[in-house]
DNA sequence: ATTTGACTTAAAAACATTATAAGTCAAATA
DNA sequence: TATTTGACTTATAATGTTTTTAAGTCAAAT
């Protein structure tokens, strides 16, 4: 009802483009989380060396995704184990996430920055500390108070990175 | 009730040794909490060095913290915002840690591993990262998924902790 | 000093009732 | 033909009522 009022449209016509409700909120989804990616992927492909881009890529998701206020609701549904709802898109972002951060890493070693051998487990690591830390911040309203920290976070992250063989 | 029976007395008798249910499961906690305390200062003060001191204390904080039921309840009570009940134990147990952490990578400085000015950031990000974890870890019983990459989160901030200057 | 068990009281579970939001569809409109 | 409407049904959530259970009390007994 609201989102059709807020349309100017009778409720009806809203089944004429989305099956369910469920489908009309994964495209909304799916369109807030389509912009924080397009604007993730500018960073990874910047000219910037990988130490910075890694630093930009971490500071700017969380940033974005404070705002994103559906995603907030896919924390909430995982935690609630209301999973299934909107499971697929969630693993594309991870997925999406996941390769980011691999190709980032990859320019560090050829740039001679990062000396590591096995990214995907940084990776996996990257992944469960940037995942953890949402739910307090997000969920809890803690970014404003970890925001501080947060700057200091990437840079332990950046210098394990460094030394990392 | 419960009690009670598994203590083969009467329900009254409890109310002459704790004010409220409450007042006992804090008691409880205390005990549980207690326990833990011990052991992780045994490793504080072993006379390994700094690197291997903080790679003991993080991997044991979390496989006793694993097994802590009443502890896993103070998160619920926490993350519901139930918090005023548990209050006086967490913010305990916290300020423990941060002092165990502080001791740890002071020692550090001490043997020359460790080469950082400020030693109360590195605890708060510490801190937060390994609080953050824990919902994920203890909440939503990610412990054994987790585990393989526990030994390589604790790798990575040893190695952070040896380059951040 | 400690324990009991019947007692009161507060909270939660179960159930029925009501209200609201989700979803359908024949007919209307463009 | 594609889109939109609004009255309609149905599923879910909110509310109120009753019942059950658990928390807490206390005079009396041990």
């Amino acid at each position: 009802d609201e989102i059709a009022k807020h349309i100017h449209k009778a409720k009806g016509v809203l089944y004429y483009y989305f099956k369910n409700k469920e489908e009309l909120f994964n495209e909304v989804l799916k369109h807030e989380l389509g912009l924080i990616k397009e604007k993730l992927l500018k960073i990874v492909h910047s000219n910037n060396d990988a130490s910075i881009v890694i630093k930009d890529y971490i500071l700017t998701r969380f940033k974005l995704l404070n705002k994103a206020v559906n995603y907030h609701e896919t924390l909430k549904a995982d935690f609630f184990e209301k999973y299934h709802f909107v499971k697929d898109v969630r693993v594309d972002f991870n997925n999406f996430e996941r390769a980011q951060l691999f190709i980032i890493i990859e320019k560090g070693k050829n740039e001679g920055y990062i000396n590591i051998k096995n990214i995907n487990s940084i990776v996996d690591i990257a992944m469960m500390i940037m995942t953890s830390i949402e739910i307090p911040l997000f969920l809890q309203d803690k970014y404003d108070e970890y925001k501080s920290s947060m700057n200091e976070l990437v840079f332990m992250i950046t210098n394990s990175l460094r030394s990392l063989k």
